[in-house]
DNA sequence: GAGAACATGTAAAGCGTTACATGATTAA
DNA sequence: TTAATCATGTAACGCTTTACATGTTCTC
């Protein structure tokens, strides 16, 4: 059990309210996707070993075997602990960043032609960033933490998409014809 | 063998030179530790198993068991078909932004230093660019990919640096009293 | 009645990290 | 001669993905 940020995810994640599973991975699928994803086989999994832990507890049972979570004060501790005492992992892989470094096994067309496909594909994501933008309702329970806090970590989504295009467009003026 | 990312990132760096796993190692520590980690453990197992595969071959060896490899035909035209037909894998995982994702679960002040806190450690990891910056030598082998590459890169490190430090200070701002 | 959505899992395999393990060669 | 560096691996464990598996409830 080195860092396990998928259970204090899930912990965060209840903190807010409670759920089920299932209701879990809909806040994987649509919001945290890019940030931290998860399958179901994991979630169900860890939501077993959380309650065998006390760190969660079963709070509502309801039709088709649906069973709602929230936290114990242990689960609640142990989040606030991991989050405020515990430096993050920072390690980051990136496949394109890798294949931009190893871009001398093509030729300067070829590499200059894969920066500005990067481009496009940054575009791309952008147009899709604005129109997931458009279509969250922002006034929908504006004291809501998750709301408040993920259009945080959406703009590190778009600041981020928007220095990727700057830079593709910087660098493939920097390979030679 | 889904993506195999590692196996690529091999055969591109022995593209530049012949090397052995020891000298691989070096250019994971010090060039791609940010891009794409790895440990002896993965190297050497890779390296195997692409020899075995015939993607690699042994060209020399050295005291101490020391074996270098270089690429065979099949193991470039396998590079190439990697970088250009195949999409890079997006997936992104950030520990921070998942905390930051879950900042509810503290109050405000402690979530606005948390924000405060990002910003400190990337000033630091601005710094500590700069230095290696400035203890790379870049004119020699001004013709060389790895540094060519290398160099766009590091320059996408940079702005992201930069992108996080204005991003966790107007954070900051955002988290109200 | 049929299809979509709800709901929870198991099994297998691959990828990645950590700890352990060993020994040879070089430079001071 | 001693310490640093060179050099290669094995074993165990944990996280992640993919495929498989099953059944219920709601809505049209």
């Amino acid at each position: 059990m080195r860092r396990m940020s998928l259970r204090h995810a899930l912990i965060g994640l209840l903190r807010e309210r409670p759920a089920s599973g299932y209701d879990l991975m809909q806040v994987f699928d649509k919001s945290l996707h890019q940030v931290w994803p998860a399958t179901k086989s994991q979630v169900y999994a860890e939501l077993a070993k959380l309650d065998e832990a006390g760190l969660i507890t079963v709070t509502a049972e309801g039709p088709r075997g649906r069973r709602e979570y929230a936290p114990t004060e242990a689960g609640l501790a142990e989040l606030r602990h991991w989050m405020l005492e515990t430096t993050p992992d920072e390690t980051q892989r990136s496949e394109t960043l890798l294949r931009v470094f190893l871009l001398g096994a093509l030729d300067r067309a070829q590499a200059k032609d894969f920066m500005l496909a990067i481009r496009e594909r940054t575009l791309a994501d952008l147009a899709r960033l604005d129109a997931l933008t458009e279509s969250i309702d922002w006034d929908w329970r504006a004291d809501d933490d998750l709301l408040r806090y993920g259009a945080i970590v959406m703009e590190w989504g778009r600041r981020m998409m928007e220095m990727t295009r700057d830079w593709s467009e910087w660098a493939a003026t920097r390979i030679p014809d």
